[in-house]
DNA sequence: ATTAGCACTCATTTTGATTGAGTGCTAATA
DNA sequence: TATTAGCACTCAATCAAAATGAGTGCTAAT
């Protein structure tokens, strides 16, 4: 039997093995799947076709007398072909509407919480990233002069970032002239993205070294500094301790090292980084993951902000026989729900 | 036997017992004991003594024909009269020098690399509150106006902390107006307690409700929104996966509601504010802990700030039978470094 | 093409015996 | 009188052998 010319039946017990698979996290076997699955077949011929699918590389055996797991191939074929039911639970949705009502201003609290909503709806870990630089658009900056030879920046995007920075400053400045440069540099760069701003700063750097008359110089040299180490773009997570009480993870003994990767937010980061470029859902099983600790887990991402201007990703890490048919739709929809209040907030 | 009258040999006996049982997690018999103690007695004395002190309730066992562990008034004892030593190893003290030489401004950055280098060499969780606001003093205050109906309020501590936080309100105020405000806040309020601010505004309010000309009635209004809900203080947490891989965690299976525990942290916090008022070290042993979770833990915290205003509280949690003579100056020490490098911030 | 039957596999569970570190008690000893 | 040797007893932990049972592959009959 070829890949593409599975038949009917074939296909229904592929998908009563990831069905229970998913459903007890064991093995299946013939005997258990006949009884049931409606399908008026005995047991041995369950075990043809389950050979037959072992031989296409959709289940596996951990040993010759287990029964027979489904393989990533397997999960990705199931995830492919499924129908995602956009009908969210009722009880879901009330959850996740409360992120709209959230009063808050800062979008990091906006998104910790909406990351900590959908770890308690999945039971998995959670992360989001915060908007990326180059998605994110200056609003306004203002200088705030500390003392002698400090100065606080505060940044403001549109998509409601704050960020503070405290920059030493070599000379001692006014307030009064902070504030000119910071409404220079408002007028200049407002509504520009940071990563704009940073490229604009270094050319006129570089060209025009001399030509600035003491506002403008001061304006960019400052500018340059609170431009500059500008974080990339934070990883927020929460629901770590949610694997410990997984059955499949406790099982194992992998946790550790799992937990580890959680703690390196960067890598985990740079897994996200590729996801933003779609803006629909992506779905990332098992081995497909490039990280060696995640090669027993599926990877859930969404992108959330606007269709022309896609601001970060939000997503949930679980073991790769997760329910997908209830999970996809949750974080789908949680994205929606983030990018609308968010939008909301930006206004 | 009575308690205030324990012998020399019945000590030894006591202390060799509890640092075995530290060394390896595991009860302690008569007869191995007997060979690691340099006591010239036999196994069967050793057994008359530990039966002594079993009574006076300094040991127990697990079922009969095991070692015996010490309990919580066996630590208490132990640690209470423990000569701390002030000696630092090396590596450890240069380990947190790098906290010193933390350029960063936000108190928060360096109150977050502490914990995680006390967490790294501890190896068990580690606590930290960000400054408590009746310790906090105001700076400066700022407001910018972001739009027609919303004004971003930015708090700069003494200490250290910035705050932001987003207003709305009901009339549309110039830049200009706002600056006035804020110059009128930071001149009547500059260096207070945040505490004593929220009141002073709270008492104006109350006091002369008329009296006001338009400016100072804004200023107190905003005033009050800005300094209102001021959140009371923050708890920072790292390496909660550190007792993942603790022999005496992974081993019981209390792991996960301890987990639930870290997660709420404002039990935690709640803890932690009560160990604020002392200045010195303090250690909660097992029971001594009110929270039910915690009481196979012990809670070493110490104080952070200056004798006559002290900012927070740093702590570890760790199980019972840490190694208190390797972990008390380590956490000691490390608060004394965190005081030094605030100070040096908030100069 | 399907199924019943059968021999075989192998993780898991059960059982029972063994070991060993520990205890308490008592009688002998210094 | 304090210490110790000796002894019977306890009990978790370890191990090996046996039983169990869910599962498989193959073949011959339907």
């Amino acid at each position: 039997m070829a890949e593409n010319e599975i038949d009917e039946r074939t296909r229904t017990v592929l998908y009563g093995i990831i069905d229970s698979y998913i459903a007890n996290t064991e093995p299946v076997g013939s005997r258990t799947l006949s009884r049931s699955l409606n399908l008026d077949v005995s047991p041995a011929t369950i075990r043809n076709i389950m050979s037959d699918l072992s031989e296409l590389g959709f289940l596996e055996q951990m040993h010759t007398s287990a029964g027979r797991i489904p393989t990533d191939k397997a999960f990705r074929f199931y995830v492919d072909s499924l129908v995602v039911a956009n009908k969210i639970p009722q009880q879901i949705e009330s959850r996740l509407a409360s992120i709209k009502h959230l009063g808050t201003s800062h979008i990091e609290e906006v998104l910790s919480q909406t990351t900590k909503i959908l770890a308690g709806l999945t039971q998995f870990v959670c992360v989001v990233t915060t908007p990326k630089p180059e998605a994110t658009r200056l609003q306004r900056i203002e200088f705030i002069k500390i003392n002698v030879n400090k100065i606080l920046v505060i940044l403001v995007t549109k998509s409601g970032i704050i960020r503070n920075k405290m920059i030493p400053s070599s000379e001692e400045f006014s307030q009064d002239f902070l504030n000119s440069i910071a409404c220079f540099l408002n007028e200049q760069f407002g509504n520009k993205s940071l990563l704009a701003i940073r490229n604009q700063i270094l050319e006129s750097m570089v060209e025009d070294k001399e030509r600035y008359d003491d506002l403008l110089a001061q304006a960019i040299r400052l500018g340059k500094k609170a431009f500059d180490v500008e974080q990339p773009a934070e990883i927020i997570m929460e629901g770590q301790f949610n694997l410990l009480s997984n059955v499949h993870f406790s099982k194992q003994d992998n946790l550790t090292s799992l937990m580890n990767v959680f703690e390196q937010k960067n890598q985990i980061m740079s897994i996200l980084d590729h996801t933003l470029e779609s803006d629909s859902i992506q779905i990332y099983i098992g081995m497909e993951n490039q990280l060696n600790e995640l090669q027993k887990c599926s990877l859930i991402t969404a992108g959330y902000g606007h269709k022309d201007n896609m601001l970060g990703v939000i997503g949930v890490v679980g073991p790769t026989c997760m329910d997908y048919q209830k999970i996809i739709p949750v974080v789908d929809y949680t994205a929606k729900i983030l990018s609308e209040s968010i939008t909301e907030q930006s206004l």
